[in-house]
DNA sequence: ATACTTTTATTGGTCGGCCACGTAAAACGG
DNA sequence: CCGTTTTACGTGGCCGACCAATAAAAGTAT
């Protein structure tokens, strides 16, 4: 298993082929596989601590702010209103989170993490560095800060093409 | 550039903030919000054709490899045999996709793509290399090959990790 | 031929995520 | 003060994706 040089390096490793129709976004096709890899890896790590990838975003977000308006963490997760909805009322029949009203707008919610989902901290820390290490065996620092220099470039492009389309 | 005072880089042209939990990842971080705006800009360019995201890269193998058994297509796009299933199941009904019984193996099913479904293969065409132009606009061809390279090796770790969870 | 194991595909359930639509409250404008 | 946006959430529906459990056929012994 050695590591050589080949330009269809990104296939090294896994059975797949870059069909034809895909060679016009190889970096596409790269990245959907790698984010499903990377989402189904969180899931596994996650379940132990009977989070679904996604709701430990939200979590941070709480454990960072304490108590949030739910618009709030919609504009900070950048999700749709109805999926932030669903998940805190997963997340609140879990225990995880608490929601009350907004005694100064009474069409808010305020939302703050239980002490159970604050105990949650730690292992989700040691959760999501254990991926991110895993994720980037084999990268020295300077290729890990060049991949999310990248992936940041990409993700502003995409930002405001969303925005635009609006 | 290593270890400057920029540690928020990847959030630049979005309204997002790292949140203090996540330090432990940041990569993870940046590919999961990529990813995400990645699919819903697929969505938008497919949804004048039709389709979902996901079922594009289905439509391809089918393009590639002409009829073939749902094992297969379920081997090289690495999903859940239960997801191909319904995929499957609703390009049929779209009229996309065609399932035979294949009369090597009766448990296993040939699928192809119809004539409706093989005329979308220029418009997927199209929409994926504008997807990618889109997405890497202001990346040089090194840098868009570094991505590639990089996002490949992160797969291989990935790769090499779920195949060891079992 | 019989019994055991592997492969192939399906069903049911759950979750994240989006869209389209609806409702109630706040903010704004005349 | 009142009508009109705008904002903040919720519902229902759909799809991709996973897991768990199943059934049926094929393969492999014994």
């Amino acid at each position: 298993m050695d590591a050589t040089k080949e330009p269809a390096a990104h296939a090294a490793g896994c059975g797949c082929v870059l069909p034809a129709a895909a060679q016009g976004g190889p970096v596409s096709h790269a990245l959907s596989r790698v984010a499903r890899l990377h989402r189904t890896a969180a899931a596994g790590l996650l379940r132990g601590l009977g989070l679904y990838p996604g709701q430990e975003l939200v979590m941070m977000h709480l454990w960072e702010s304490g108590p949030a308006r739910q618009a709030d963490l919609i504009k900070m997760l950048g999700l749709d209103p109805s999926t932030v909805t669903k998940m805190l009322q997963r997340l609140e029949q879990a225990g995880q989170v608490r929601r009350l009203p907004d005694p100064a707008d009474r069409r808010a919610v305020l939302v703050e993490a239980t002490e159970s989902g604050a105990r949650l901290l730690t292992e989700v820390e040691r959760v999501w560095t254990a991926l991110e290490e895993e994720s980037l065996a084999g990268l020295d620092p300077a290729e890990r800060e060049q991949l999310l220099t990248l992936l940041g470039r990409v993700e502003a492009n995409l930002w405001t093409r969303n925005a635009a389309r609006t």
